[in-house]
DNA sequence: CTGAAAGCGCTAACAA
DNA sequence: TTGTTAGCGCTTTCAG
């Protein structure tokens, strides 16, 4: 219990040398002798002293935090399982480089300007696959920049295997004798989900099937509303989803339609989405690893960051089927 | 496109003041006149300036942000909907005040120690039922702390109204004729559950109807073991869940079971979880503003940050039933 | 009303 | 090997 806050002077005091070689002997300087240096680490740890994050960042010029950039398209990213779990696997890269994770939902159009300027980070990691790509190669000008789960000309970025990850998926609902196959997603208008669609196409393409239904839908009655049409003309034997989520609410529909899974119909869903064990069905699906796509992104930030000449990078995060009940 | 970086110093050069003027104008010190600090603000927006956060902060003395701490218990806190709403919450009213989020989820004991000590925040924001009291007690002695969505003696906290809440989920069942009710929960062990358990009893022993059964289960196979023997004896009519989770899976596990929902049984769960609009059945719940779960965290907390002398502070949050399809 | 200067707590040259 | 000192970029007394 020492009063007031124990800086470096005190430890300085305490081991009888000059704060300066405090600061060396805690920072592994090699031009400390052994001796001072175990006697001042000593010391700092019975004294309780750590430096003061502030001011050892502006006196070696960073900061020791990473922004974590996500934008808010249709609900807040924080409430999605699939980001969240993306940001579990940034926060525990971070935390094993020592460096402290600054969360951001990104609002007006400079928040990240705002917070680049202000030098609150040494990087920006943007999640998200609504890639402003014009604004954020700007930005990456002055701050190393990395994209997570999206990507764009001319920018760092890590991200699903979506093409082939989904070639994965259709064939494997081949390979269960399924030939009518039909693509559902929320939308297309998003790139990842047009990347799977992708995907399917080239599949059925190449089987000699050719072009297959696509459902689009963003809740369950939409999805029942377009399957329930589509069943009457068509007969599907297999869906493809472009998300666990669409996969789960497909799932539902079926059965409410009067439809077996999998035993009239195959589903395979995409991301692999923890949580399944609340759910009576376990879907199968394209598994992301959704941590390494954090922990990625954080490597390749750090490369940015230890050489901002260097050139953009892509990295693609590689998926696996996981059967599940549904196929 | 100035040179390198624009620094105060810049600033005061093209406006020919001093630094201590610009810093004066740029932070609206009544004794700049009118004339210097337009010119001053005006020049400092052409040159895009923008006050570094870290040398501010040192000179200050504060950091301008709120550390938002988190323990994985079952699963981290980023993968449970709940959470993330309330982190959501957090950040929304953080920005309304300027200031940062640092995101830290607790793996070893002296995280927080770490943060606290290195000072790279102003406060911290505890987000969890696992309160280790006296270690957060003695931590909050030197920085400010709130607990969110748990509490303590001693401590400043912020909770939603759990065993109110409870009682009315419990009393909206016995309006809807439902005499035999049980109680289920992922597990009794966690002090948030437990109190809505004794909401519960509280309301059937006024009513008269003695105690009501529990059923515990953290998974679809557990609950539906237990329930399917609970059925086999009681007969229940109605379902108090302990949280939204279980809710769902046990409205599956009673359509597995051949039960109707809610005709034969009534179900009603408690968090109120967005993201419902993907699946077939709205469960009826007590709904907790999650958001305002957090953004109530943050004004407390700064109220402990500008007045550390006061005594720590409980607010809670109240509840709303929110009529779905299972009842 | 404005300028000068002393820090905030630490690191990193540069001396000694 | 260790001590001294000049900053890091900003705020804030204290003079002027």
């Amino acid at each position: 219990m020492s009063s007031g806050r124990v800086s470096i002077r005190s430890v300085a005091k305490a081991a009888g040398v000059a704060i300066g070689t405090v600061s060396k002997s805690l920072n592994g300087d090699p031009e400390i002798s052994e001796a001072t240096r175990a006697r001042v680490q000593q010391l700092a740890r019975e004294l309780g002293y750590h430096p003061m994050a502030q001011a050892r960042g502006l006196a070696r010029g960073r900061t020791g935090n990473v922004a974590v950039a996500v934008r808010s398209v249709f609900q807040p990213i924080f409430t999605s399982a699939f980001y969240s779990e993306v940001l579990a696997g940034v926060e525990a890269e971070l935390e094993r480089h020592d460096l402290n994770l600054l969360l951001t939902s990104l609002k007006r159009g400079d928040d990240l300007l705002h917070l680049a300027s202000e030098r609150r980070a040494d990087g920006i990691l943007y999640i998200g696959y609504d890639v402003e790509a014009a604004f954020l190669r700007e930005l990456s000008a002055s701050t190393p920049l990395v994209v997570i789960d999206g990507e764009a000309e001319g920018l760092s970025s890590v991200v699903s295997q979506n093409v082939e990850g989904s070639r994965v998926a259709t064939r494997h609902l081949l390979s269960k004798g399924r030939r009518r196959l039909v693509f559902a997603a929320m939308t297309l208008a998003q790139p990842n989900f047009r990347a799977r669609h992708v995907g399917f196409e080239e599949v059925l393409r190449e089987a000699g099937l050719g072009s297959g239904p696509v459902v689009e839908g963003r809740s369950f009655a939409d999805l029942y509303g377009a399957l329930h049409a589509l069943f009457a003309s068509y007969r599907p034997d297999g869906v493809v989803c472009a998300n666990d989520a669409v996969g789960y609410s497909v799932v539902q529909v079926l059965e409410t339609l009067g439809v077996r899974v999998p035993e009239d119909v195959s589903v395979v869903g995409y991301d692999g989405t923890t949580g399944a064990e609340h759910r009576k069905t376990r879907l199968t699906t394209v598994a992301v690893d959704k941590q390494e796509l954090g922990a990625a992104g954080v490597r390749v930030l750090l490369r940015q960051i230890q050489n901002p000449e260097a050139p953009p990078q892509q990295v693609v995060v590689p998926t696996q089927l996981e059967p599940g009940d549904t196929s």
